[in-house]
DNA sequence: AAAGTGACAGCCG
DNA sequence: ACGGCTGCCACTT
């Protein structure tokens, strides 16, 4: 049903840009999700192809079981933590 | 039908 | 600044 939805929130993590992250709430907010749960949701079912690297909690600290992972993969393109947390005020992607 | 679950977020102490 | 609580919504037991 939602088809529609699904293929929002896919199309817009494709659009964050090498060396930014956005969080799921913006990403729901953005897509017109009722919730960032359903972010997240997408995301485990069908995000394997997509940057899911970039989508981190509003935080700034990426989802629990995937802390180490994701936070290499953001290193690898520059967006580097302090400790466990990411500082969204600078790398946040805005939209266009 | 009711209760549990989960890649979440905001408020409060 | 951080843990705890509560609201959230689609799905599964």
């Amino acid at each position: 049903m939602d088809e529609e939805l699904h293929e929002r929130v896919r199309d817009i993590i494709k659009t964050i840009p090498s060396g930014r992250v956005s969080t799921y709430g913006d990403i729901a907010a953005a897509a017109g999700a009722s919730t960032p749960r359903l972010v997240g949701r997408i995301l485990s079912e069908d995000g394997h192809d997509l940057p899911w690297h970039r989508v981190l909690r509003a935080s700034g600290i990426p989802a629990p079981h995937l802390v180490h992972r994701q936070l290499e993969l953001l290193r690898a393109e520059g967006v580097l933590a302090d400790g466990q947390r990411i500082d969204l005020r600078r790398y946040r992607w805005e939209g266009p």
